[in-house]
DNA sequence: CGCAGTGTTGAAAATGGTCAAGAGGGGTGG
DNA sequence: CCACCCCTCTTGACCATTTTCAACACTGCG
């Protein structure tokens, strides 16, 4: 398996992904320190570890999460390509969460130690990675929102909408159908509902014809009226930096 | 009312911010723009606003909230001395969020504008930048857990140790009490309880002697207990830079 | 004095959780 | 090749945490 130069990454030219100068492509083709490809079911990073490295997903889809004390689980959030990965190891010193493949994935590999060369020599990439870091605070501001004044289905279907949205940015899927390999319990995770709930929810949500979820594949139908629902906005995702 | 220098700054005296070099203080008093002095109640920031500033808090308590399209509203967090207000419009473009005093604040006021001359000559100071951003998605990420996780009494309980941690880590208030000037409807709309049971839920806690709060201030008796009620780490926050 | 904002409490209603059981698919080993 | 097991999805019944509704006490303020 051949790595992937970044001159002619193919994930960088979907319209998602702002274009980059020459140098700093030429910067990334050399912070760049290899390519892992892993299996469904790896685990990628474990929280409290140390990490020397982190991650952009080229390819493939994951989850980050958080187990409690008690034993219960929380999906922060789902990884597309594109995502950054492990980032808090390289600036906060340890992990503080877990990322794990759900389909087989391939990561660009960064070393932690040459961050610090990005920030020194790299402005505008340096702003990148606090834009990206800003964009997920802002997702996860999002969520809490979700979790803490939606219902159940309001979740549910705001899940299904922002998932189908950063897909179809990446242009995964064709309008109205993606593919969705999670199992409900990871869906069940992040949403904060038990999973008997969740699969309640999404027949119901079927049965409205409002989404459609299953076999690993998302067909929604109307965007707007699910939207409507999730008492969410129907926009893409805005056009975002690709490291 | 005149304004503090940077190079007397009394907050960055506190032992919970990190000591800066000569060079970068005083980049950051060319920085700073001026002072924002604002009563209980002002609206700093409202969401969708393209504020062409942002801030640090250099006195005084407030929250970050976000209203949905049924009126609901969810407070993102609370906000303390040290804490970065605003970044988000200087990074994202607008604001994704409104910010309200709770208390009178005290703003130390930067130009959007001079973020970029920030990124490009002082790395390190954008390194820190990129850090508070990145520690803030870590504290959201740990929220997310508690409203999808935690049980009523456990976000409560969360809630007020994390609360009386950072208020602490400030030297605000003394061991085993601190100022807590919100209201009940505040606690509840951070943790996605009704107003009710976020009451019940407080006078259970008050009458296991675990925390009391009443009339603005927050009595611990026993900080590790509430920690094990609160599935919670009882460790206090590591030590942060200051902008 | 009356009103608005906050905190408190009780009772009824409901959303969502837990328990339990079964169906179907895919992989593995006898 | 079949049997068995594990994993995921599904559905029904019952339970409980949390919400909603309603009323009242207390405070500060115009």
């Amino acid at each position: 398996m051949t790595s992937i130069s970044c001159e002619t990454c193919p994930l960088r030219r979907k319209s998602f992904f702002r274009p980059f100068e020459e140098e700093q492509i030429d910067f990334l083709a050399r912070f760049k320190s290899g390519e892992l490809t892993v299996d469904p079911g790896t685990h990628i990073l474990i929280e409290g570890s140390t990490a020397p490295q982190f991650y952009t997903v080229l390819d493939g889809m994951g989850l980050r999460y958080k187990t409690l004390e008690n034993g219960r689980r929380q999906v922060i959030n789902f990884l597309f390509p594109g995502d950054l990965v492990g980032l808090h190891a390289g600036l906060l010193g340890e992990m503080k969460h877990s990322v794990e493949a759900t389909t087989a994935m391939r990561l660009c590999v960064f070393k932690r130690d040459d961050l610090w060369t990005l920030f020194r020599n790299q402005p505008s990439l340096a702003y990148d990675v606090t834009w990206i870091t800003a964009t997920e605070e802002h997702f996860l501001g999002e969520t809490v929102a979700t979790l803490g004044q939606r219902t159940g289905t309001q979740r549910v279907a705001w899940a299904l909408l922002k998932v189908y949205q950063r897909l179809r940015a990446l242009d995964i899927g064709k309008e109205g159908e993606v593919p969705l390999p999670y199992r409900q319990q990871d869906m069940a995770d992040a949403l904060g509902l038990s999973l008997v709930h969740t699969n309640k929810t999404l027949a119901r949500l079927r049965e409205r014809q409002l989404a459609s979820w299953g076999e690993g594949r998302l067909r929604i139908p109307d965007v707007d009226t699910l939207a409507e629902v999730a008492l969410a906005d129907a926009a893409l995702p805005d056009m975002r930096p690709l490291l």
